[in-house]
DNA sequence: TCTGGGGTCCTAGGACCC
DNA sequence: TCTGGGGTCCTAGGACCC
């Protein structure tokens, strides 16, 4: 058996811990410049507030039911999703981590207990030990074990935990869910198996393999079998280094300006070269990208990006921030409003085996290092940013949040920036 | 006025090899 | 006039996820 555990409207639910007042009511967190909702309470989708949707489109139904609004707090949300893994861990040998309010526990091998039990077990214990409010589902597949746990939303009587073996069970529930709602179904596909008369779960398991291959190719078979009962998603547990790693952000207003873009782009990367740095790993190329605001359909409109290769791949802070700032110079074009950029590293492979360039001056590689090292040293005790290149300006992206919540549990949240010359 | 950020996997097609 | 067969590797784009 698989079980997953999700959080219930997890940014919010990380708000209500501290402010235990707003239980019951109406609450939303935004994402970057406060632009879309991206968590809604149950009370907010009520309402009708859909994932994803602008703020300025829903500013009257906010005003008009006193919904209570956040501006995203990451530092604080990544630190309390630490804290309900540690409980997880608690409950199974080996745990995989999937997103920062999701992760799988791998029940394999274990038997003789009430799996029910079990999972409205961990359920409590993740509240009690967190405050935050958890759905389990355990079934024989990873697909089948999240639809266990949507239903614990869908049923409170469930008491957070739902058990889902027995195939008249499993086929009672896929007869009444929602086939856009199966995990691996996007919305690309829907409007495909509904011309086929596909409505639920039930209906995409009676078709016949070879269709579901020729429509939605090996991944759809996958979770046509999951479906029933075949287990064909590996569970993943232990630390994977990510292969490619994107920092990207929108800017409050559109830059007009060159320099004040490279000053962003350097951010990006700075940021970008401590992420590679620690998952230990190195890449061997690197993509810039700025784009125009897609919104505004009346301005020219512009993605510029470019490529860079590294000779020898690195993580060091001073080659890829230098580099970025270079294409950047290059790719600008006076007269467009940028309104996003950002860095991504590719063909990105760890530390340990890297192959040095021909002609590559490994003295200096060595001395950068050591720069580094002490750069990474400095921000770890002192926070992020603490010592930076001067062409990374003051060090702010420019983005803006008015609502966010303090930085509850985790240190350095209110030590202002210090600039020496 | 105002529209997020960060990943993975699969597939098709091109470049290159003998 | 007419131009093989069989591989590998890389990349871009699409689809999916939260």
């Amino acid at each position: 058996m698989f079980a997953l555990a999700d959080c219930n409207n997890f940014f919010v639910s990380c708000e209500r811990v501290f402010r235990p007042d707003l239980q019951g009511k109406p609450v939303i967190v935004l994402s970057n410049n406060d632009g879309c909702a991206v968590a809604r309470s149950n009370e907010a989708k009520a309402l009708g507030i859909k994932m994803g949707d602008p703020f300025f489109k829903i500013r009257d139904i906010v005003e008009k039911h006193k919904v209570a609004v956040f501006s995203g707090n990451m530092a604080l949300y990544g630190d309390m999703s630490q804290r309900v893994r540690w409980v997880l861990e608690g409950f199974a040998p080996s745990i995989e981590v999937y997103s920062i309010d999701e992760a799988f526990l791998d029940l394999r091998g274990v038997t003789n207990i009430d799996f029910d039990e079990y999972a409205k077990r961990i359920s409590a214990s993740c509240w009690k030990l967190t405050s935050i409010p958890v759905s389990v589902g355990i079934a024989p597949t990873k697909t089948l074990a999240k639809i266990a746990s949507k239903l614990c939303k869908q049923y409170p009587r469930l008491r957070g935990g739902c058990y889902m073996h027995r195939e008249e069970d499993i086929e009672k529930v896929l007869r009444k869910f929602s086939i856009e709602d199966v995990w691996g179904i996007g919305r690309r596909t829907v409007p495909k198996l509904k011309l086929r008369g596909v409505n639920t779960a039930y209906d995409f398991t009676r078709l016949s393999e070879s269709v579901v291959r020729m429509l939605l190719g090996i991944a759809g078979v996958r979770t046509w079998k999951e479906l029933q009962g075949v287990p064909c998603i590996e569970f993943e547990d232990g630390f994977e280094a990510k292969q490619s790693i994107c920092v990207s952000r929108s800017f409050s207003s559109e830059i007009y300006d060159s320099r004040e873009l490279q000053e962003q782009v350097a951010n990006f990367a700075s940021s970008l070269a401590e992420k590679l740095r620690k998952q230990k790993s190195v890449a061997a190329g690197m993509l810039v990208f700025a784009r125009t605001n897609r919104f505004k359909e009346t301005e020219p409109q512009m993605y510029a990006n470019a490529l860079v290769p590294f000779l020898t791949p690195t993580s060091d802070e001073r080659t890829i921030i230098s580099h970025a700032i270079k294409v950047t110079k290059e790719m600008f074009k006076d007269g467009y409003g940028y309104k996003k950029a950002g860095v991504i590293a590719n063909r990105v492979v760890s530390e340990d085996n890297v192959m040095y360039a021909l002609f590559e001056d490994t003295e200096n590689i060595a001395r950068e290092h050591r720069i580094t090292s002490v750069l990474d040293s400095i921000n770890k005790t002192f926070g992020k940013g603490t010592i930076r290149l001067a062409a990374q300006g003051n060090g702010i992206i420019k983005s803006s949040s008015e609502n966010q919540s303090p930085h509850y549990t985790t240190l350095w949240s209110d030590i202002p920036t210090v600039s020496v010359k």
